[in-house]
DNA sequence: TCACATTTAATTGTTCGCAATTGAATGCGG
DNA sequence: CCGCATTCAATTGCGAACAATTAAATGTGA
């Protein structure tokens, strides 16, 4: 192959990707957070949606799905599976029917102690220091 | 609540989370690229096996894999629908039967000059320079 | 008030992603 | 050569993620 094509090649290679690198960590982080999750019966979506919660309780749907970039189609069968976890309440708001509000049980509420250990434990799970993944984060954001 | 609480609570805010960051920041470029490889007829992971193939023709699944940090369970029934749509072939290995080698065909081979605007398109749309992209990317990386 | 647009969840269908299992091919120790 | 472990792909089942559509509630302008 003849440099010219090569030169060209260069944006194509996988390497040279950033996209690449922000989808791998995406799925490196899933790796590390599944063992703790499960021991809290979650998995990291329905993580995200509990720490918003936990955050803001009694919030509508749309909410959650406008924090966490999630649209209804992923949203609704995803809590469904929270309130048969009893975690959480699925109601409609009597202001506006169309709203369906999510709010925490106790048991939902509880787990917030629980969940605690997992920041911690995802920190020494990642090797880096506190300093390396805030510059990290802020980079990204 | 009072301010220990708080402080306690820290770890849990959603902001303060790297991962989300990392995750959030995947399906923002998911979004980007979705109606660019629409045109290519191509999904997101779709087109990372064909950067890998485009790189390295003729590698058994097993490679790509390793590469792109997917199981035969994800890549199986995508290379099958790639291999419906022509762009590749999936033939046993004679020297070893347990392999399974993906080839490109002559229009898989062909839609890589296509793809050729597709990072320029992504620069542009991020509204980044190249600069800060590889910045980021050594950072993640 | 009535027609019509907008908002919101739910549903349907397709594709990923992964754990767990299965089954075939290969490698290896005895 | 034989029994057994290992490797590799395929399959099954479940949970996201999202586009597109549907349906109900609400808002709005004439």
């Amino acid at each position: 192959m003849a440099r010219k094509q090569m030169v060209a090649d260069q944006p194509l290679r996988l390497d040279n990707q950033i996209c690449f690198a922000v989808y791998s960590a995406a799925h490196a982080f899933n790796r590390v957070y599944r063992p703790l999750l499960d021991g809290l019966g979650l998995t990291y979506p329905q993580y995200l949606v509990m720490l918003v919660l936990w955050e803001h309780d009694g919030v509508p749907l749309k909410d959650i799905g406008e924090r966490l970039f999630l649209d209804s189609g992923t949203l609704t069968p995803l809590l469904k599976r929270l309130e048969t976890a009893r975690l959480i309440k699925r109601t409609r708001n009597t202001e506006d029917e169309r709203e369906v509000l999510i709010a925490l049980t106790a048991h939902g509420h509880a787990l917030k102690e629980k969940a605690r250990a997992v920041p911690m434990s995802i920190l020494a799970a990642s090797a880096c220091s506190v300093g390396e993944l805030t510059a990290m984060k802020n980079e990204i954001v």
